[in-house]
DNA sequence: ACGCCAACTGCCAACGTTGAAAAGCGGCGA
DNA sequence: TCGCCGCTTTTCAACGTTGGCAGTTGGCGT
C-alpha cells in the first residue's frame, strides 16, 4: 500500500470517469463544474486519499501555498504567538508555513529573503517587528510582488496592509485604574523610540495622566531597551533619587523590563507591591510566572497574527489600497498592583 | 529589470555556452563537469544571478528543499531555540524550514501531517516532544521514507536518529553542588513520568543522592507535570508537611515548576534563598528573570538543534542503523541556592 | 424541428528541472 | 592511421499540474 505510488489527477479522473482538467477544477474550486461531476469527482478524490501535488502546482502556476513569516524578534513568546496564529489560519486555508529566522544582530538578512523569493513565489509574508521597517526588504518584496502584512510597522505604516494594537487605549486604561487605586507620584520605564510600541505607548502615559492632571513633570521617566536588564538599571537610577521623590508606582513599558524592575526592587528589599507597585505591558508568559504576577496590558497576539494571514491571504479589496486592522487590548490586574499586600 | 522574468538553467547555459543540462550539474555540484566549463558557468550563474526553480526541482527529482519542524510543544523558549538552530543550518545547506504547529489538545495531528507529507516529499522531519512519542506519526512518516530526527524521545529511542542531552550528568553536579552547600533535606519536585527527561532527572537526583549517603527515603518526593502551577501546588504540599520535615531545598525538574515553587515561597512570607534554597533545570528565559534568579542546568536546545539538522540532512552514514548524539550540559549557578542572603 | 447560446468537458502544451541515454571528443595503443 | 576507451557534454523526455482553447452537450426560443 505504500508501495504504489501516490495518486495524481489523472488517476482520479480514470476512476470518475472524467478527464484530469475537469479534476482540477474541482480541487480548485473553479466554477463551470456541474454539480454532479463535481459530486463524482469528490468521491473519487476521497476514495484514492488523493492530495494534488505542491510541487507541481507551483510550478505550473506560480502560486506555492506557501506563507512566511519573517522574523528577527529575539522574544521567543511573541514570536511563538505570531507562529501559532498563522499556522492555524494556514492549515484552514490549505497553505503551509515557512518562517525565516534571523538573529537581531544579523547583517544579511536581505540575502536569505532574496534567496528565498527567488526560489519560488511565496503565496505571501508576514513581517515581524523590527524587521517591519527594514526598507531594504520592503523593497526587495515589492520589487518581487509578494502580497505582505507586517505586524505593528513603526515607520510608513501606509506603505503595507498591517495589524495593530490599540496600546493607547490600554494605556489609558491602566493609567486610570492605578490612579483609583490612589498612586499619584508615577515612574514610567519607556521602551527603545526606535519601535513605534514604545513612542506610543509613552505618548499614551503622558496624555492620560495629564489629563487626570498629573503635571509630566512631576512623572520620573527613564529609558529602557524592552530587555530585562535595561529594566533593571532603569530602576537602580530610580531608587537612587531623593527619597521624597520615590515613586508609588513604576509602570514598564513591557513586561520583561518589569520583570528587571521588580527583581531590583526585590533585591534591595523593597516591598512590591506594599511599598511600590510595578505593571508591564504584553501580558507575555512571565507576567504571569514572576512573584507577585504583573499587572499588565494584554493583547492578543495570536489574534493580531491570525488577523494578518487572513489579510495576507485575502486579495479581494487589496486594490483599494493598503488595509489596517486595528485589535482591541484588555487591562488584566494581578498582584503587582494589588493594596492588601 | 524586476520586469524581466527570471532567468532560467537555460538562459545560464546560453550564456555559458553549454547546455542546460551542464549547468544543473554544477548546481548541483555533480562529478563530470571540467574545470574549465565548471568556471564558465559559474560565471554565467553570477552574472545572471540565476537561482533554481524550487518546484521545478521538487517536481522532477522528488526532492523538496523543505525541513519539517513537527512541534506540539507549549514552551515558546524551547521551540524558538530549535527553530533558531534548525534554521541556521537549513541556511548553510540552502534548504528551507517549515514548521508544524500544534496545541497539545489537538487530535488532528496526524492528519495534517499527512496532508503535508502527501502534498511534497520532505527533506525531513525533526520532531520535538512529546510528540516524538506518537507512534502513529512516526509510523506515517516511516510509511513515507521521510528521514526524521528526534529531539529527545521518550520511547523507542533506537527507532530513529535522535539527539539527547546528558540530564542525568547534570543533575550529579547539581546535587554534588548543593550538598557541598551543606544541605541535607531535600525535596524533589518532579515532572510528568511520560516525559523520557523526567524520569531520567528523577532517577539521577535519587542515584546521586544515595551515593552522598542521602537515603531516598528521607527526601520528599512530589510530582508535578512541568507547568508553573503544578510547581506551585507541590510546594503548597511540601509546606503542609510538619515544620521539622521542612527541607532546606527544592530541587524542580524543570525551571517553570521551580518558578511555581518560588512564587508560592514568596507568597507564604518564606525566605529563598535564606529559609528554602531552590533550583531549576534547563536554564530557560524565565530561569533568569525571575527574582531569586534560579540556579539550574544549561542545555543548550540551540546546539541540540544544531546536531539534529546536520544530522538528519546527512544521509550518509543512514545504512549503518540509527545514529544518536548526546549533548554536554552546564551547571549554572544563580543567587536562587546563594549561601549570602 | 432547427439553430444558437451557454454551460460544461477534454485535449494539448508548457512551467524549469533532472534521469537516462546517446553523442562528441581526445588520447593512446596497435 | 584506425579503433577503442573513458570522460564530458548534449539531447530528449518526463515529473503533475493548470492555462488556453477547442469540442461537446443540453436547453431554450422560435
Amino acid at each position: 500500500m505504500s508501495k504504489e505510488t501516490k495518486p495524481t489527477l489523472h488517476d482520479v479522473g480514470a476512476l470518475a470517469g472524467v478527464a484530469a482538467r475537469t479534476v482540477s477544477r474541482v480541487v480548485n474550486g473553479e466554477t463551470g463544474v456541474s454539480v454532479k461531476t463535481r459530486e463524482k469527482v469528490d468521491k473519487a478524490i476521497e476514495a484514492l486519499k488523493f492530495r494534488p501535488n505542491l510541487a507541481a502546482r507551483a510550478l505550473r502556476s506560480d502560486r506555492s501555498f506557501l506563507v512566511a513569516i519573517l522574523n528577527n524578534n529575539p522574544s521567543p513568546h511573541y514570536v511563538a504567538d505570531v507562529v501559532r496564529g498563522v499556522s492555524r489560519v494556514c492549515r484552514e486555508t490549505g497553505n503551509f508555513l515557512t518562517l525565516e529566522e534571523f538573529t537581531p544582530a544579523d547583517n544579511n538578512i536581505a540575502e536569505s529573503i532574496a534567496e528565498l523569493v527567488d526560489s519560488i513565489r511565496l503565496a505571501g509574508a508576514i513581517l515581524i517587528p523590527p524587521l517591519t521597517d527594514d526598507a531594504a526588504i520592503l523593497d526587495l518584496l515589492e520589487a518581487h510582488e509578494i502580497p505582505m502584512v507586517r505586524m505593528s510597522p513603526a515607520s510608513d505604516a501606509a506603505r503595507t496592509d498591517a495589524v495593530f494594537a490599540r496600546d493607547g487605549d490600554g494605556v489609558r486604561q491602566l493609567v486610570n485604574h492605578l490612579y483609583q487605586l490612589g498612586h499619584r507620584r508615577f515612574a514610567i520605564v519607556g521602551g527603545p523610540s526606535s519601535h513605534r510600541s514604545s513612542r506610543i505607548r509613552m505618548a499614551a502615559f503622558t496624555g492620560a495622566l495629564t489629563a487626570l492632571g498629573i503635571s509630566p513633570a512631576t512623572v520620573i521617566i527613564e529609558q529602557g531597551d524592552y530587555t530585562y536588564d535595561s529594566g533593571a538599571e532603569a530602576t537602580r537610577r530610580i531608587l537612587s533619587l531623593p527619597h521624597k521623590m520615590r515613586p508609588s508606582i513604576i509602570c514598564a513599558a513591557n513586561d520583561e523590563m518589569a520583570a528587571g524592575v521588580i527583581s531590583v526592587l526585590g533585591a534591595s528589599g523593597i516591598a512590591v507591591p506594599g511599598e511600590i507597585a510595578v505593571t508591564g505591558f504584553d501580558d507575555s508568559e512571565i507576567a504571569r510566572l514572576i512573584w507577585p504576577p504583573l499587572t499588565t496590558i494584554r493583547q492578543s497576539i495570536v489574534e493580531q497574527a491570525e488577523a494578518a494571514a487572513r489579510l495576507l491571504l485575502d486579495r479581494s479589496s487589496v486594490k483599494d489600497g493598503p488595509r489596517r486592522i486595528e485589535q482591541e487590548v484588555e487591562l488584566v490586574i494581578r498582584k503587582s498592583t494589588s493594596r492588601d499586600i
